[in-house]
DNA sequence: GGTGGATACTGCCCTGTGCAGCATCATGCT
DNA sequence: AGCATGATGCTGCACAGGGCAGTATCCACC
């Protein structure tokens, strides 16, 4: 097995290090508080603590409910350390996915009629997850959540996805004004590129 | 094959709507167009043109440079058509790896130390995104770059991209002061999560 | 008892990445 | 002319990751 870790072996890792999980509470657990910033298909979620247990820096113990088998998985001493010294490496850059972007650049192979259902549900689909978030954030007042402790953090995270998010669905509604004055995604009459970028 | 093309494979189709290239030159415009909302490897950007001549969207046509061949792929109408069916469809829910963020979500594995580090990493590596959407922007008042016509469009991406790239750094930045105020990565002493939150 | 959702997991096929490697061309310098 | 370097051109390979479908058992409820 391959010695250098990815991230998603570090971010099951800082699962680990909260407590021990059964497979499938890991898989769900990383979709609750990792989806927002590294969303992993549950399938790989799966094979990843497979992997830590081959590289010493978690156990797992099969249990049974019934006839049903379940693994639970614990973090070792060497995982903790592995965690901490990942922790001291510079972070990689970011990257996004925006399918919708793809589609706004490439909109002069459309109609305006297309660009402008692109738009919108680009800023309804952001409103969902801004209301989402807006949930979450309500949470970081109770006490009878998962990691309580941990809320400070959480705090960090949330204020950066509820910014992140809220330029997609203001972005996208600026861009719906401003292709009002366009004659098709080919001819934008006479707007100016530069006024994407006045005050 | 199968017949459901990919993200992937219509920004391909999209930048040949624009004209036709050789793999390289495509790639290396890919590389130089799509890298902020669809980043692709260079490796499968030489896959991709194939699968689009297979599916008969594009065509491949071998032209020898000296002794070095080279293939130039171009659309056709049927890949014309495909392109403009696709922008009407509705875009995918944008998806964002943020390995900085995971590191700071499982900052309580490490030292306060570690956390301010990987925030101002994560300011600078901003700063340096965003110089280089400045120069793009600039680029926008001149007509001797490749498809002026288009400005347009890509002056709705750039101010996406700036507003988006400046969440990053404000963020980092703002939560690099809010963690003087913390005792270490467990501790936040008096600081409330809902501190994040007010203006 | 039957149903539906939860818990638990995996095989399979496909997309995508990083890396390394190979080859030829073109340009500039000595 | 010869050489070095960067550009152009491309691919094999091993690995990371996604979606889907499927199988099985448990648990709660009607």
């Amino acid at each position: 097995m391959n010695d250098s870790l990815t991230t998603t072996s570090n971010a099951v890792l800082g699962l680990l290090s909260l407590r021990s999980w059964s497979t499938y509470e890991l898989a769900k657990q990383a979709q609750r508080s990792l989806e927002w910033f590294w969303p992993r298909a549950e399938r790989k979620l799966y094979d990843e603590p497979k992997r830590l247990v081959a590289a010493g820096l978690a156990t797992s113990d099969k249990e049974m409910t019934g006839a049903r088998p379940r693994t639970v998985y614990a973090i070792t001493r060497r995982g903790r350390h592995a965690l901490r010294r990942w922790l001291g490496e510079p972070p990689a850059p970011p990257t996004l996915e925006f399918d919708g972007m793809v589609r706004v650049f490439f909109a002069d192979g459309g109609t305006l009629e297309q660009l402008r259902a692109t738009l919108g549900a680009i800023a309804e689909a952001s409103d969902i997850r801004l209301a989402e978030l807006e949930g979450k954030i309500t949470e970081l007042e109770r006490v009878d959540v998962p990691f309580p402790e941990r809320h400070h953090l959480n705090a960090l995270a949330l204020r950066f996805h509820l910014d992140h998010e809220r330029v997609f669905g203001e972005w996208a509604r600026w861009a719906l004004v401003q292709v009002e004055e366009w004659r098709s995604t080919t001819d934008p009459g006479r707007w100016q590129p530069r006024q994407a970028f006045e005050p």
